[in-house]
DNA sequence: ATAAGTTTATTACATATGTAAGACTAGGAA
DNA sequence: TTCCTAGTCTTACATATGTAATAAACTTAT
């Protein structure tokens, strides 16, 4: 698996709506976005030719308007930052990431309850 | 608890050698870090500048050499990156991250014992 | 006291990012 | 067919980051 092109966070909050809403127009993306920012629409514009360029999304002329697509899913994506993100602060080790988080205390009770049931499902098969 | 400075990835690189040896001098930093990057002394320097112009990093006068401390913990840091991770991918939800995990097959199953086996265990007094 | 050398400070420059205005173009109305 | 306007493309500018060279300053040896 190549590495996908890096998101900036603000590249991110529109890839989060064209991620739901693919196919979608500018002026949907911008809609939606106009609500949860205060980014003008000039700004998101911006946003989504840079992500045309880094070739995050394509898009399709319609009439007159764009149409565009992800060429990657949301998933893809936040697995790779996962892993970077583990790597660079917890060496890799999702372990280590659980019990910084324990010690801190940042994980209810329930929390801590909802996670061992996970834990305990059974395993897909397959995996080993 | 206040927002802590955002260290970018090469400062990271310093600041790592930083809490590990504090007090520790540039030249000292510089001998560490030429061993695991390919960085110029010169680079290295201006990394140390700027996570001191950041408010990340004190130094003291030792006769003509600086040496430097952090004004902050990398448990800190790091917790304040994991929590601004989770929000970011996961809706700040550690349970979301784990499913993620669990789903793309990333944690093998010697792993998931461990997990299983840390969540088990008593919880802190006083955490609730 | 001064020169030499070591260490710190200033300046440099390209790319990325946040944030947006202005120019251009093509589809649709007249 | 022509013009208007909605929509896209180009340009802009400040800050951040990666990467470093050059200038200035301070210690210490002479």
């Amino acid at each position: 698996m190549k590495a996908l092109p890096k998101i900036s966070e603000a590249e991110y909050e529109v890839m989060k709506i064209v991620w739901n809403y693919a196919p979608i127009s500018t002026n949907e993306i911008t809609e939606h976005l106009t609500r949860t920012t205060d980014w003008s629409p000039k700004t998101i514009q911006t946003l989504i030719k840079r992500l045309v360029n880094k070739g995050v999304l394509t898009y399709e002329k319609r009439s007159r308007v764009f149409v565009y697509t992800p060429l990657f899913e949301q998933n893809e994506y936040i697995g790779q930052e996962s892993r970077s993100f583990l790597d660079r602060f917890y060496n890799g080790n999702f372990t280590s990431m659980l019990t910084a988080f324990l010690d801190s205390g940042r994980l209810s009770d329930t929390e801590i309850h909802t996670l061992r049931a996970l834990l305990s499902k059974d395993p897909k098969k397959g995996d080993r």
